[in-house]
DNA sequence: CGTCTATTTGAATGTACTCAAAAGCGGTGG
DNA sequence: CCACCGCTTTTGAGTACATTCAAATAGACG
């Protein structure tokens, strides 16, 4: 499978030798995953880290009321999965399927724990990466709190074009916190004024 | 002022030896604020990441009607600032202001890069508190989605008894996404059914 | 073509907001 | 020690944004 995309996106971050190049694969295990598999369920624990070689998955939580709520969608060149869970090694929170036939980039909590001290850069890699996450969450939560339903919608739009094109409808409504039904109407008002 | 309340921080996380301890306090600079201080301000560089020794603070984002929305509250042992503008070095979108007087540790951007290449221990200690920083903030998200009002005052109140006595309620209301107004006949609810 | 799933429609409802005003509370000074 | 000031919290009436529920329509896929 694909794992100069893996190689690729690293280098875009830090500098790995051949040999450290090396050392990193033999701790990566490259796995496909059909439309609707799940790579995270809510219960287990999630043993591995995720990278989107191809493909696109949601990662959603299920309330008390049988309630699906989507906390982020992932598609190629992003790491995904239950990252309290895979850090804690306790039972995962999240369930992460897949919306397509997906490839991942695998990598074992032990295999991280250890790729960290055979090369420390790696530590460098995922402080970067998190960061980046970590800033965007943060702007997340204000978006949710100073935006109304049609604004969160269209910047989403706006930022997000690859998103609107692969995924249903109801699912994004579920990621900005509205119903499938109030999105629909969101839309014919936006329709309606243009 | 008490630089051992950090070192004992770091400690907790990795272990720095004596000489790696003095490297650090060189690039670490100590300083008090004022209540209602600002630490960030939106539009300025954030040139500092701030451990907080003592004190407490809000930051907050303002929107396009000129109102305010907590993003996070911050207490002893905890890093705050714009994250966002401190590893872009671009102008921040946040204001962080003091709720009571403080004390910081502050890293200047330029240090905190040198600091990584002098003690590369450092890209572990930031990685792993960025991540359960990430988590957490992924967990707000979804309990944004998925509770009502009553239920998220509840589990902030529950989870964060330090804050509550600490902190103003209107405040607490804006961190929680609902009006000063509702919030206040969402504790008299409370109150009546007990 | 038929079935299953996703999207749209519309009416009734509810949760949370706006606005205005009153009450509470803490500090300061006379 | 009381009176006043500024700021925070409470109250209440009217309103709006978004939900619920039920049903119709549209789309995708075998």
């Amino acid at each position: 499978m694909n794992k100069d995309a893996l190689l690729q996106y690293i280098a875009s971050y830090i500098q790995l030798d051949p040999k450290e190049e090396e050392i990193l694969l033999t701790k990566v295990r490259f796995r496909q995953y059909l439309k609707n598999q799940f790579l995270v369920q809510a219960g287990d624990v999630s043993k591995y880290s995720n990278f989107i070689l191809k493909g696109c998955v949601k990662a959603f939580h299920l309330d008390d009321n049988g309630q699906q709520h989507i906390r982020d969608f992932a598609i190629e060149n992003w790491w995904t999965g239950d990252l309290g869970s895979f850090l804690s090694q306790e039972p995962a929170q999240y369930y992460v399927q897949c919306i397509e036939n997906c490839q991942f980039a695998q990598i074992l909590y032990e295999d991280m724990e250890e790729l960290y001290v055979l090369i420390p850069k790696m530590e460098r890699l995922f402080r970067i990466i998190i960061q980046k996450a970590y800033v965007a969450s943060q702007k997340r939560i204000t978006q949710y709190q100073s935006l109304t339903a049609k604004e969160k919608y269209t910047q989403f739009k706006d930022k997000h074009p690859q998103f609107v094109e692969r995924i249903p409808q109801y699912l994004i409504a579920s990621y900005l916190g509205i119903t499938p039904e109030f999105l629909s109407s969101i839309r014919k008002q936006i329709a309606n004024n243009e």
